[in-house]
DNA sequence: CGCCTATTGCGACGGATTCTCAATAGATAA
DNA sequence: TTATCTATTGAGAATCCGTCGCAATAGGCG
């Protein structure tokens, strides 16, 4: 269990909102700190019934949300059709780069970036709370594989 | 027509793969062309039929999906439920702040982040082809009326 | 242990998009 | 111009992702 202190800091915050504790809760909580990296809801669903696990897609999408709400973990689109989730690592935040041929995503930390967005927001008197950046084009893989720079 | 060289374009694109020049086509053309920002494709279809135009929704989805493949047109999720369609100006290209009270979005251009992009990609060994970039937070006015600044 | 009520599971529902298929109509050649 | 070939269209069914309603279950407290 690499994720204690998280887990521990998500069991309080249920108690303190008079949230209970179940099973279910932890084992989606679980399994979105087990993993690398972002995971739509169908796939985590999948993977927590996998492991022999009870629970319904419901639970999971009412779950995450309720995840989110708490800050422990961040909704994001990548332009595909499904949300992704992924939780949330403090003040480490990163941005990705998805490959349009095979759709593989790369993370990569910037940190010019929240300078950037800062910038950007006092110009427009906007109070950020998070940013979504992605770099679409294609892999190193797929560019060896002689696809196409996109457009046609 | 304000939007002469791209529609020439489009339409020589289609010749080029033996697709056909129809009137749903031009139509659905001239309508994003005269778009000055994104647009979701119920408010397209809603508007050539408010113009007089007879053409489905499933043609409209249909022919946003060629003009994407084609190079004229980008398909952006905001973080909302439906996917936005805006045509692309060469050589500007523009991101979103996107306010999550109530959901207006501004635009802004920041030439930093090509900068940044090219580097990001370098390093990586990836090929952009573009990026996208969203600020999530509160718009001036949602501040104003005394919104929360998320996470809670 | 027992109660109160938050949470769950199931299945129905809803919005956005895609698909199917028969009818229509561009494009080409004669 | 007309005939022909086949890409495209329209209409509605189907699908996919996510949400909702409600009865049954089960945390948490006294």
């Amino acid at each position: 269990m690499p994720h204690q202190p998280e887990r521990k800091t998500f069991i309080q915050n249920l108690r303190d909102h008079g949230q209970r504790v179940t099973p279910e809760r932890l084992a989606l909580f679980d399994e979105i700190f087990a993993q690398h990296r972002h995971i739509d809801a169908e796939e985590l669903l999948t993977s927590l019934l996998a492991k022999g696990h009870r629970i319904s897609r419901a639970t999971v999408y009412r779950n995450l949300d309720l995840m989110v709400d708490s800050g422990l973990v961040r909704k994001v689109r990548l332009g595909q059709r499904r949300f992704h989730f992924e939780h949330i690592h403090p003040g480490q935040n990163h941005d990705h780069l998805v490959c349009s041929e095979c759709d593989r995503v790369v993370e990569f930390v910037s940190p010019a970036i929240s300078a950037m967005q800062r910038e950007i927001c006092r110009a427009h008197g906007f109070s950020p709370d998070h940013h979504q950046f992605q770099i679409l084009g294609l892999c190193h893989d797929c560019l060896e594989k002689g696809a196409v720079p996109s457009g046609t």
